[in-house]
DNA sequence: GCGAAAACCTAGCGGTCATTCGAAATTGAA
DNA sequence: TTCAATTTCGAATGACCGCTAGGTTTTCGC
């Protein structure tokens, strides 16, 4: 009577597996991106069944947005509990390239699902729009306060500086998938965000 | 006795269709890449069979190559017979941006293949690395030629100012897609160019 | 130790995919 | 007009896809 219907929550170790399930899924996307990946794959990857895995995530969409999700908690969490502001945020942009080049399978996730979530009925569509355009904001704002702090140049439009910021950056991120992570993404990153400043940081 | 196994050749529109399954195979792979497009899709647009269309390219793989391949004979023909150098090849660029604007297809089929592309065993991998190779190659050039000229900045690094150039092209096409063309591609392009020039253009 | 929720499995469903095969239709040189 | 090469088709094949259903196993609160 009293344990019948009574919800236990979830196992203990429900989370890790969960979590073991998105770095397949964050795997098998950035190979093949979320058309040619296959829920099979992953669930090989992840040394379980289909049904199984689909305990965890209703469908395969489910599964994109999640590990999308968590590819965001993953950077914030790099960034740290204070975003940092103006001059800073932009060179902050560095340091998140260089923890990229630690991780080719996220920059390959993402230059693959950004590709193909261009098309609006790709269910990743909705995710980058809002992406692009958070990012954009984000840049925008760290430069008009640069601008205010001295930092960057007064002549600099922040709205097309924003943009080709992250242009670069993604562009940047495909070349290095090509050629197999073999040159520096920070080195044109930096010459970019040196070239807004007042005076360049070494 | 004289006709019996006399090869005869194609038919008179056999070019032209396909031409015209090239074009339906550019739409379909733009909008849903090379995994998500299928063979169904593009001979539904031509208004033909699977098998009739498949007598004319013998797989998909051969589907993705000849499309590829006739978007480079494209650019070829707008590039027009005499190459230009120096900085005038890379104001060049602009011209190439404004047409892209006119081929939204073009643009996302770029955007879609080279992003699944970057997966070594998917069959547009070696055509991507090729031509990344090759327009850095021409950059670089169009670099050092503009130095000799006194045109463009004796401190720009080719290599890197090239590389930089080819992610923001990139960088900037995705974007585009994103928001459905609404802003011009060629206004950043022309800022990064004018930036490696001793005087820039108007 | 019990008992039920949670997690997982096998098997299968309904559908799509790329491709093949044999036949029919079309084309065009003779 | 003939006739065979070329093009096209309908149907089918074998494999794979996302997902469901019902059952089994594991876990853990009591």
């Amino acid at each position: 009577m009293g344990r019948v219907g009574r919800p236990r929550g979830e196992y203990a170790k429900s989370a890790e597996r969960r979590l073991e399930i998105l770095d397949a899924t964050m795997a098998v996307f950035a190979e093949s991106g979320f058309h040619g990946g296959t829920i099979r794959d992953i669930a090989e990857r992840v040394g379980m069944s289909q049904a199984g895995l689909l305990h965890h995530f209703s469908s395969k969409q489910a599964l994109l947005e999640a590990v999308l999700a968590h590819r965001d908690e993953t950077a914030l969490k790099l960034l740290g509990p204070q975003t940092p502001s103006g001059a800073d945020m932009l060179y902050a942009f560095l340091q998140l390239s260089d923890f990229n080049e630690r991780m080719p399978g996220l920059v390959g996730l993402f230059a693959v699902l950004s590709g193909e979530s261009t098309a609006p009925d790709h269910p990743g569509h909705a995710y980058f729009l809002r992406r692009y355009a958070n990012i954009r904001s984000l840049i925008e704002r760290a430069i008009v306060e640069g601008q205010q702090d001295g930092d960057v140049r007064s002549d600099v439009q922040p709205g097309p500086a924003a943009r080709s910021l992250i242009a670069l950056w993604d562009g940047l991120q495909i070349q290095w998938l090509y050629e197999d992570g073999s040159f520096d993404m920070a080195g044109p990153l930096k010459a970019y965000i040196d070239d807004l400043m007042v005076v360049p940081r070494v």
